[in-house]
DNA sequence: CTGTTAGCGCGTTCAC
DNA sequence: GTGAACGCGCTAACAG
């Protein structure tokens, strides 16, 4: 238990003969002979001395703190979570991970509250996207959202998925096979419509002759359970599910268990994100993978960089075991 | 897009007309009559001011901050540490989160920049629990350990596992199946050794007759799949692995199938932390489960309150489908 | 008790 | 290279 009562700029500038900010400009390279900046550092890790960062935020007005706010309640996400909170500390960044489950009230009040932590930006994987609150963060938080643009956020970085491509691959592929009706299972809460991807999902469904229904679920696998049991439970139920999110995917997969449905036999099953389980549950599972490592450098580096550039990922279909073609009769009617 | 240029103290003193000091006090509540209180924290919301954690923190030596550390790698860890950061909130405590893999390099550091940051306490989720550099972290700084204690300080909070029982009741399960030879699949580097529970298995494999091998694991499916084969693939390998996480478990699972060695028939899996998608695996992860809640609560009630608990878990054994008897002639080789 | 004045904490930055 | 002011809230010491 160390009882050092921690080492000063002034402690360090005594010891080398100088000023503060003669120190100060020396430690940071600035100002100073190669001479003095070396024999400072030497004396400064010497004495054990780190800056303070509490004090060097007081003084220049940025706190080094970055928010990661959205819905971390699946897993995909929440391995992105720390991914970026890792990145953003080899920037030399510290971030504070806000959890706002999939509740758009949780997501204004934390936002709300950002302003007051004084945290220099935010990494936003956003609940509610086209929410007008996004608006009221100070325009001197610098925000990236990934997955989707804040329309009341112009200014802001976005790191974008191709849906278009996504859902249109998905139901392309589920067309080919033969489905005429489709359940799709969104994260999003009924409150939070018009997402993109469920938009695109039913104008795409249209124009492929598909009959799109769409669910909303948690993104908690036994969430997600009931939702897909509801969207399963009526007469003629939908013969494919397509699940945003490979959580979601693995709560259908309990819930055709559940009704004693077969995937893919009786039901196709289309995830969304590749957990690192999805090969591994029986089908496996065939979803869409993404580079995950571009997609947190891409939002670290539009946060940290000076432009917030807008950049889109495309995701990869990878096949697997969980689609076939639809039963020949009818859909067995529960 | 408010501009608004942050309110200080100075403003809202202006406005009040009264002095710093005077405003500050009565913002607190600690002096100063009823309605000038009242008055103060009226204008105060009108204006639209809060506190600069900043500021304070500089003034008073404490940030509000609480740190979450430790191995992050893990889907449990992963759901733990957000669920932490959750409860915190609850008590008004922000969260910062530091994944430090299962390097206790990276511990030690990310600990020493701990008394930089002013946080004011640390829930640790230790790779290397019986490290000295714990002892080093200054004693004004509240420890919470969630899994093991820290041997260098004693005076931190404890949530434990109860390791004996489980340890015990998964290798007494094998041991009554017929297994003689059990894998230890552990997560903690090979550099960090003493961990209760992999001496634990020894011995307790040891008074059952049971030869325990251990190896030490990556947290993730991959990384484990990698662990699991080498500890597979010798001529006479373990008829059942125990793993110490249910990442571990699937990524065993993984091995298996490439090994094309049957689970439960060809060899038995044992998880531990009852992941959401144990039950979804096929055959149905064998595992044990915890009240994640109560884990999560004890940990921020130990920080929060004035005693530094020492409070014990005991897992819940969840018997599904992965073990069985071993298979009744020498197991496969390879 | 109410309110005030005058630092303090610690690193940064502007003038000289 | 230097002194001094600054950022913003907290707190000891003191006046009414």
């Amino acid at each position: 238990m160390t009882d050092s009562p921690r080492k000063t700029l002034q402690d360090i500038a005594d010891a080398a003969g100088l000023s503060k900010a003669a120190t100060s400009y020396a430690l940071r390279g600035i100002r100073g002979s190669e001479k003095t900046q070396a024999k400072v550092r030497a004396l400064a890790d010497e004495l054990g001395y780190s800056v303070d960062p509490i004090a060097r935020a007081l003084a220049n007005g940025r706190s080094g703190n970055v928010a990661i706010v959205g819905s971390l309640r699946d897993m995909w996400r929440q391995g992105l979570a720390v991914m970026l909170s890792e990145a953003l500390r080899e920037n030399e960044l510290a971030s504070i991970i806000a959890d706002v489950d999939s509740s758009p009230k949780r997501e204004q009040e934390v936002l709300q509250a950002l302003a007051g932590q004084r945290v220099d930006g935010a990494i936003a994987l956003p609940v509610d996207p086209s929410a007008e609150y996004w608006g009221t963060v100070p325009a001197d938080i610098r925000i990236v959202s990934i997955g989707d643009a804040l329309s009341a956020r112009p200014d802001a970085g976005c790191v974008l998925f191709d849906n278009e491509y996504g859902v249109g691959t998905a139901l392309q592929h589920l067309a080919d096979l033969g489905h005429r009706s489709v359940g799709l299972l969104a994260p999003s809460l009924p409150t939070t419509p018009g997402r993109p991807a469920e938009l695109l999902a039913r104008n795409l469904g249209d124009s492929m002759g598909l009959s799109v229904r769409v669910a909303y679920s948690p993104s908690t696998v036994t969430g997600a359970a009931r939702a897909a049991r509801e969207l399963l439970a009526v007469t003629s139920h939908p013969t494919a599910l397509f699940c945003l999110g490979d959580s979601i995917a693995f709560g259908a997969y309990s819930a055709c268990r559940a009704l004693g449905l077969a995937v893919p036999t009786d039901i196709s099953i289309l995830g969304f994100d590749d957990s690192e389980l999805a090969p591994l549950v029986t089908p496996e599972l065939t979803t869409f993978g993404w580079d995950e490592q571009a997609i947190v450098d891409a939002a670290v580096h539009s946060l940290a960089g000076d432009d917030p550039a807008r950049v889109m990922f495309r995701p990869e279909f990878l096949q697997r075991g969980s689609t076939a073609p639809p039963p020949a009769d009818p859909a067995p009617s529960r």
